[in-house]
DNA sequence: TGTACATCAGTGAACGCGCGTTCACTGATGTAC
DNA sequence: TGTACATCAGTGAACGCGCGTTCACTGATGTAC
């Protein structure tokens, strides 16, 4: 009955793992109602626990607030990473390689828009970014979101899809490209689209991507 | 020496146009801090006005970030405007309609860069999209953002640079891109490129976007 | 195995803050006669 | 041209809210002897 699962009735004094209940409130709010959700006070409610417990785990609740954020990161590549691992087999080396940069594409585009919280969370405004804590923002591979979409483009590069050439910086055009797509379709002037509409149209994106680069 | 010239010290018992300094007062403020920063008490500080007395004007804060939305998503088709208009001759028209839409980029993410805090205002999160006041939203040519991409479009196909049946949607397709970049550079994990680099990507990304559309 | 003790995770109470919004008001303005 | 009056823009005071954060505390836990 309580907000968070066995949380609210706690038999023992100490918690147990304080930390782990609020990043999990923290992320759980972000989901719902992205950045500004993500409330102190409110996860720890979520937790069981009185307010300022939370600063036995985090400093401040910015400091929760990147925890949630770094979270948010991992949920995105995780997200890329099912996607690329559920592709099946082509006919050629190129083919695949193609597939591969639809298969980030779709799946940054279909996290953004069915986890609109998180994916808001993650590229949450005046994100500074701290270089240290980059493992948390992983999936399951070690790999970013950023880092898989390098070695989409990679492949097109070995399998002569893409010129050497054109290769340096590509991933900040298709990312530009397939962010600014999900901006516009989660809580831009897109934002009244069908999502069948909205697939296609990411469908075309990515070809024009593909084609342009 | 007022926040707001010439309001802070009111002779007259009526204000004016406070209607028009509160809104100038909120724009200020979206331009520093973005459409969180638009906060009622602050605008009717700088307007030299009691607090309630916004109420007169606007229904609630919600109502005066509209207004102030709305201004800003003026201010950017002004700024594609001008960059239009300060376009010179080329030598076919082919070549003025591609360098029409550079053109529209370019002042896109100028816009984005320099004036920050506005364009994260004017596309704000949860944006509902009113219908009724698209008229505040344009330029001087009455004509919108969105709306001045199309023409260029439109400019390419008359001119054989487009296909005509690509044309269809294709203002979803450019938009995305720039606008992404937009986002990643003013306050995503791009922020640390130097203005020059990002200007680089940029011309690149229209490049990427004129060949694969 | 039993006891004394240090640690430190979570408590309880409180703070100051600025916000949006509501109320009954007042007095300058512009209009009707 | 002068006066009475309705209008309604701005006043003054107050509200309840939830927030982040600080303080001194307490008592369960795990360790050293």
């Amino acid at each position: 009955m309580g907000t968070a699962r066995g949380h609210t009735t706690r038999g023992t004094y100490r918690h147990g793992d304080l930390r782990r209940a609020l990043l999990d409130a923290g992320v759980a709010l972000a989901r719902v109602g992205g950045p500004d959700a993500v409330v102190l006070r409110e996860a720890t409610r979520r937790a069981g626990v009185v307010p300022n417990a939370a600063y036995r785990h985090f400093a401040s609740r910015r400091a929760l607030l990147r925890a949630v954020r770094a979270a948010a990161l991992s949920a995105l590549a995780v997200a890329i990473e099912t996607e690329l691992a559920g592709m099946r087999r082509r006919r050629s080396r190129a083919d695949f390689a193609r597939a591969g940069l639809r298969a980030v594409g779709a799946a940054y585009l279909r996290f953004a828009r069915t986890e609109t919280g998180l994916f808001r969370t993650a590229f949450a405004i005046g994100a500074e970014v701290p270089e240290a804590d980059q493992a948390e923002r992983t999936g399951n591979s070690g790999l970013s979101a950023f880092q898989l979409l390098g070695t989409a483009l990679d492949r097109l590069v070995e399998t002569g899809v893409l010129p050497a050439g054109r290769r340096p910086g590509a991933e900040y055009l298709a990312w530009s490209a397939v962010h600014g797509l999900a901006m516009l379709v989660i809580d831009g002037p897109l934002c009244r689209l069908a999502p069948a509409d909205a697939d296609a149209i990411g469908e075309r994106l990515v070809a024009m991507v593909e084609k342009g680069l």
